[in-house]
Parts: C-alpha cells; sequence; structure tokens
DNA sequence: GAGGTTCTACTCGGATAGTTAGTGTCCGAGTCGCCATGG
DNA sequence: CCATGGCGACTCGGACACTAACTATCCGAGTAGAACCTC
C-alpha cells in the first residue's frame, strides 16, 4: 500500500494556493519553480485536483490555479482522493466462494467479515483525513511563510 | 493506494488455520486447492507470514503451515502487514524545504503538519485493523464451514 | 519378529520472467493582454 | 487622446514513452516417513 508521490505535491500545492489572496491565481510553472518539481507532471496532478472540484484552473495570461471553494471546505481527504482515486486498497473478491472449500451462496449472504473489517479500517482512515481542512492547514502555518507564498506566487486577479 | 491482491489470500488463508486443531497442519499445496489459487504464488505469501512470525512451518511429509501463536495473539494488522510491509503509505520528503519557497531548517523543526496528519490517519487505520483478531473472525464464522474446513485440510500432528 | 539402514516422496525456500500502475515528458488548443494603428 | 483590430505569448489540457512493484512460475535443499534388509 503505497500513495504516489505526488500526493505530497498536490497537498502543499493546495495548502499554498490557500494562503494567496481570494481570487488570486498562481500558475503551474510557478508552483513547480516554488518547490522545485517537474512543471508538466505537477500540471497533471493539478488537473486532478480540478477535475475532482478541489480546484479552477483559468487559462490564458495571467490565468493560473485557484482553490475552487472556501479553504474550510476542502479537506486532506478530497485532495488525497483527487490523486489517488477514491477506491479502496481492500477489494473483497469472494474468495470464500472459490475452490473445493468454497462456502454456498446461501451463506454469504452477509459480506464476508473479512472484507467489513478491512472496510472498517479504510473509513477511520478517511474519517480522519475528512477532520482535518486546509484551513486547519494554513492556521499552523507561520505568518511569515504565508506572506513569502504570497510574494512569490501571486497574481492579482482581474 | 492498493493492497496486493494476496493480502486477501493470505487472510483467508490464516483464517482457515485457525480452525484447525491444534498442532495440525496443512500445506501450501492443500490451500491453494482449497481456495484455487497458484500453489507457487500462495506459498510465497505464507512464507512472508512466516517470517513475520504469524505463522509456522514444517518441512518434509506430513508437514506444512500452523499458526505460531494463538488465534487471540493474531491481528488482522499482522498478517496485512506481513503481506504488505509494515512501511507507512506517505512519505514526507520535506516538500517545503525545496525550491525557491524553501522553508528554513529552523522553521522546520516540527515535523510537517501534513505529514503528522496522514501519520494520523494511517494509525488510526492501523488501530482499526490491530483490534480484530483472527480468534474474532474464528467466532463469526458458522460451524459447518469449520468442519468442512477441517475435513479438507486438517492433517493430525505428530 | 525387531532393529537399523536406505530410499523415496513430499515439504518449504529462494531465484527468475511477464504484466499493470505510477512517473515523466511532449506537443496542441484556447484565451487573455498588449501593441500598433487609425480616427 | 481614444477606440479598435490584430498579434503574440502565455495558459491549461490531453496523448505518448519509461520505470518500479505486483503477479506468476520454476527448480533446488532438506526432512520425515516408509519400506526393505539383515540379524
Amino acid at each position: 500500500m503505497k500513495l504516489p508521490e505526488s500526493t505530497e505535491w498536490a497537498l502543499h500545492a493546495v495548502a499554498s494556493l490557500a494562503q494567496l489572496e481570494p481570487g488570486s491565481t498562481a500558475s503551474a510553472a510557478q508552483l513547480a519553480e516554488y518547490f522545485d518539481l517537474p512543471p508538466a507532471y505537477l500540471a497533471k496532478q493539478l488537473q486532478s485536483l480540478v477535475r475532482a472540484g478541489v480546484l479552477a484552473a483559468n487559462t490564458g495570461p495571467r490565468g493560473g490555479f485557484r482553490l475552487a471553494r472556501p479553504a474550510d471546505q476542502v479537506t486532506m481527504l478530497d485532495i488525497v482522493e483527487a490523486i489517488d482515486g477514491s477506491s479502496a486498497p481492500y477489494v473483497c473478491r469472494e474468495l470464500r466462494q472459490q475452490g473445493t472449500g468454497a462456502a454456498a451462496p446461501e451463506e454469504c449472504r452477509e459480506t464476508c467479515f473479512l472484507a467489513a473489517r478491512m472496510a472498517d479500517a479504510h473509513e477511520a482512515w478517511r474519517a480522519s483525513l475528512r477532520a482535518v481542512t486546509i484551513a486547519d492547514v494554513h492556521a499552523t502555518l507561520p505568518p511569515a511563510v504565508g506572506d513569502r507564498t504570497r510574494v512569490l506566487l501571486e497574481r492579482p486577479g482581474r
């Protein structure tokens, strides 16, 4: 079980965008420079965040990315699942119904106990991430960090 | 984030071994037949469980696998981490210290807030799986299943 | 009949190829801002 | 000086190679049981 490395990129990128003034944008190239990351590949991840509704993108000069909704309505789970997908890491293939030891279908009306417990664990993980918003992240950063981010990234909106 | 398909194999295999009389064993070939799985690859996973101390293996005729300790002392987490490894899915590469927006090392004495929350979520997941033992799994199975398993797999120990 | 020896078959264990998901890159379509031009 | 048209550069968006991990497989080392032979 491994999350893509780009998950970290997405989390930091969204956190940085949250530090900008509302309406301001930053381009993928700027963010790549800011974090020293491959520009094209970072852009790909930002596109995933747009598809997930976390970010909004404007094209053309002075375009770029910005938060699609207030920072306190964007959770870490939103970002992680935008990058990694929302499918559960454990998938039950009904092994109990295969092979010589296969259980009868009528014995399998309830979902497999093992699968249910794995789903519980996944839901605990999701709940833990859902409880943290980008506003919470922003609140923990020293003000100096926000100032530096704005200087390096911010471009005023129209 | 995806768990290997063989995780399911390991969980069901250990659960089946827990249904046998203490001291009894079942071979990898038997278990593969029982679940209709590739014998050699299943054996590989069972070996991982042996390395993790979940199972014990005996070689030679009438050899095979058995639980290394009582079922109430084997958790689902033990099995999952035996197969998938115990490393966390999210690794912090200190992105905040890279690029033009790099934070000063003295600003980074505390671990990154994002990494800490990701670690919290992972620990919640682990705690959820650690709370379930194979004895719990065994308790939910109908008695008929255990009987069938014993008939198909069990070979008495010395 | 009892004991020792050999042999055989069965077990696990590690080293070796094939296939999917993540990583990285490139180029194209669209759009906004700027500049030159004319009134 | 002001409005307008065209141009140019910058932006995102999707399509194409490369690498690592999971999947699958094979063969070899070791061992316990059984058969056999001898006494």
